[in-house]
DNA sequence: CTGGGGACGGGGCCC
DNA sequence: AGGGCCCCGTCCCCA
């Protein structure tokens, strides 16, 4: 996996020369995140959805589907997929890619839906009520459909822009930041996926370094890095090869060490 | 080839 | 539940 894959390539592959950016190091305010740079990217937002039996909607079997929209103008599943992404920075694009979902939605005024819950009838006034309430069911489903034996079915919600898959909504959210890229740094556009990782960047403009080695006075803007750093004072490196106790700082030499074949494979 | 710095991503924990 | 932060780790680049 790419270190980068994470971040958005608004410019070239070359990485940006800081050292220059610095001399034009106004001072960076502290504000994000952002709201995303206007991209072509903002037509492949998000929208995960969980691979719960219960949520399957396109796999679920019709006398399954718990779903009875009753207004004409419904759209096919109100409960699936779900839309994670739905904040106001990423609110404007994200409907381009979802078919019939590239206009407004009709104002609740204008149309009164009533979504019925099939399995115990109660009713809502939208998708997305229908859809909270439809997770009370959820372990309950659950349960109705394991297998004796089967390993319990924990709901896995994975991305529909990605492979990846997680085990709880939070971690799926986290994620999805990671495609989102919601902070921006004002000073480049580069953008990323949580906002420390941005301040992080940001330091890499103003040349702030406010992570000192005690040892030698040197100074870093990650902490990481200071720590990666402390190991060259120490005696004993961290990392040990298995066939000569060479020790190294980091995990990176030791893997560089064997690759040049210290300890050739079988 | 090696050592080290720079930049940054992910998971997990804490509040 | 969500955001902030920390730790660990990786990759790239340069001396």
């Amino acid at each position: 996996m790419p270190r980068s894959f994470l971040v958005k390539k608004y410019f070239s592959n070359k990485k940006p020369k800081y050292s220059e950016l610095e001399s034009q190091s106004a001072v960076v305010p502290e504000c994000y995140p952002l709201a995303e740079l206007p991209t072509q990217d903002n037509g492949s937002a998000l929208t995960c959805y969980p691979t719960s039996p219960l949520f399957r909607m396109d796999t679920l079997p019709a006398p399954l589907s718990p779903i009875t929209p009753v207004s004409p103008a419904l759209p096919p599943s109100p409960l699936g997929p779900l839309d994670l992404s739905s904040s106001p920075s990423s609110s404007s694009g994200e409907e381009e890619e979802d078919g019939g979902r590239t206009s407004d939605p009709p104002s609740p005024d204008a149309i009164h839906h009533v979504y019925h819950c099939l399995h115990c009838s109660k009713s809502y006034s939208s998708p997305s009520a229908l859809a909270h309430h439809q997770l009370s069911h959820c372990s309950q489903v659950e349960q109705t459909l394991s297998l004796p034996g089967q390993v319990s079915t924990r709901p896995a919600f994975h991305c529909k822009h990605c492979p990846k898959e997680y085990t709880s909504l939070g971690a799926l959210k986290m994620h999805i930041r990671s495609h989102t890229l919601p902070c921006v740094c004002p000073t480049c556009g580069k953008a990323f996926s949580r906002p420390w990782l941005l301040r992080g960047h940001i330091r890499t403009h103003t040349g702030e370094r406010p992570f000192s080695c005690q040892h030698c006075n040197r100074a870093f803007a990650d902490r990481s890095n200071l720590r990666a750093h402390l190991q060259t004072h120490s005696e004993v490196k961290k990392y040990q090869c298995g066939s000569c106790s060479r020790t190294f700082s980091r995990m990176s030499l030791l893997h560089k060490h064997n690759a040049s074949g210290c300890c050739p494979a079988p």
